[in-house]
DNA sequence: AAAATACATATTGTCTACAATTAAAATCTG
DNA sequence: CAGATTTTAATTGTAGACAATATGTATTTT
């Protein structure tokens, strides 16, 4: 309603320094750390979570806790159910399919437009999620690898900067993520070879949408798919589809996260 | 003492029979009438939201307003703004433009999935939805045509039943049912017969989707895509791009004006 | 008088305590 | 002993009070 006052100079002092985790607030901590266990699956799908629990080890109270699973649940991270709790939210065949349809189109699409889109500085967060991709490949770091992939994909989405499509992607890489962890095998030479193309691939993503080749990208985004998707499939095919994933809220109880 | 032993009868038949106002909860009542204000722009794009004002008015406290404002930004309603509250989503022309790219892919998607996964119940409920549609567009009630035109499309998504597409769906449904309502006038002529060819369109969605004819339903989400952009650019090319719509919170210059 | 600062007000963020609902355990009954 | 019912414990949902932050106004200083 009114311009843009002047504001104090009181805030800058404060908001400047050090944006590294010790100037952000708990709550906010609490909220990215859930997520990271719920992508590396430290917290499993399907299983529930304490909110008293949660809120002491976070040393915050339970409605701040209550806002952060609401905003979790927007985001696809944790399902809510009325007077039962907040779910990770869980992976069943269904979702798999699903997935399998919706990931390409929208891989393929913000692609595209991140070539088209990207800035400077998102090209460089995009180099600097790559390398600590690549050192977490190195490191035979599961979860690492998980993270920075995730990462990776997620800066691609910031680049494309389309609102729509952004909850869909997000969603997508919350599962994508959290199935690659559940196939990760560091010794598995085929899967090895799997990960090294990949991360050639990531490479390829960087030099196109630097170059701002919008078809390019989007070609890319499929293969990097078709790779990905080889892999799962190598999994939930051949043993007669029984996935190591998490139960639906029918099924059984399984209650307690940790 | 707490003579507060009055027992309500068992709840377990809560969820069934009567959908209406009495058996919902005021919280969830609250909610689904933010979503309904702010879809029909009675909470104009950009302004910002009294936490003591809609807590009195719904009879709820403001924590779990608070948590109701958290759900709201994850589906899009909203955006929050930390120490500064909720405001309803703006729209500036960038969200115009990410929204033409965006809505024929996602729509052309899940009207595809719809016709594939489509129950009987679901049909069912989408032919009530017409019926309304229909019946709003005859009274000339803009509201009502416009949130009666987002269930219609909403149920289509439901039908796609995939949670991937679905949070993107979401977010463009609520964008294009602002619009729809910005930009309607129940006088002019040319509109009005958009309008009708639009509810006819609607009619064969059902037909396709009865049918299962998901190339059709594709094709037809797309035809019906460009009626509705058709009518929006009417309204943004030719006065010079003037839309009467919410401004950013940073009140950007907005860079790069095509 | 203009700018900056200090103050006052209003709004958001959080905590503790309490109420309500649910799940589980114990008891009672056939 | 099986099954249903009451009782009990644990967990979620909410309210009201308090703290922190931001905004707007008044005052002071140059």
């Amino acid at each position: 309603m009114h311009a843009v006052t002047v504001r104090t100079n009181r805030v800058s002092d404060r908001q400047e320094a050090a944006v590294s985790d010790e100037t952000r607030s708990k709550k906010a901590m609490c909220a990215e750390d859930l997520r990271r266990r719920i992508l590396t699956q430290a917290l499993e799908p399907g299983s529930y979570l304490d909110e008293t629990e949660i809120s002491e080890a976070y040393q915050i109270s339970r409605p701040p806790l209550r806002e952060i699973l609401r905003q979790l649940a927007g985001e696809g991270y944790v399902v809510l159910h009325e007077n039962r709790g907040a779910q990770v939210a869980p992976m069943t065949h269904k979702t798999m399919r699903n997935f399998f349809v919706a990931a390409p189109m929208i891989y393929a699409a913000v692609s595209r437009l991140a070539a088209q889109h990207a800035t400077p500085a998102q090209i460089m967060r995009l180099k600097d999620a790559q390398l600590l991709f690549r050192a977490a490949i190195r490191d035979g770091d599961a979860a690492t690898r998980a993270l920075m992939n995730e990462r990776f994909h997620a800066i691609i989405g910031e680049m494309a900067d389309n609102e729509y499509l952004a909850p869909s992607l997000r969603r997508l890489l919350i599962d994508h993520t959290r199935i690659g962890m559940t196939f990760y095998s560091p010794r598995n030479r085929a899967l090895a070879e799997q990960r090294a193309v990949a991360a050639d691939q990531h490479d390829q993503f960087i030099a196109l949408i630097e170059a701002g080749d919008a078809d390019a990208s989007a070609d890319l985004a499929i293969a990097h798919w078709e790779l990905s998707r080889a892999e799962i499939e190598s999994f939930v095919t051949p043993a007669g589809m029984q996935i190591p994933l998490g139960r639906a809220p029918g099924a059984e109880p399984e209650r307690g996260a940790s």
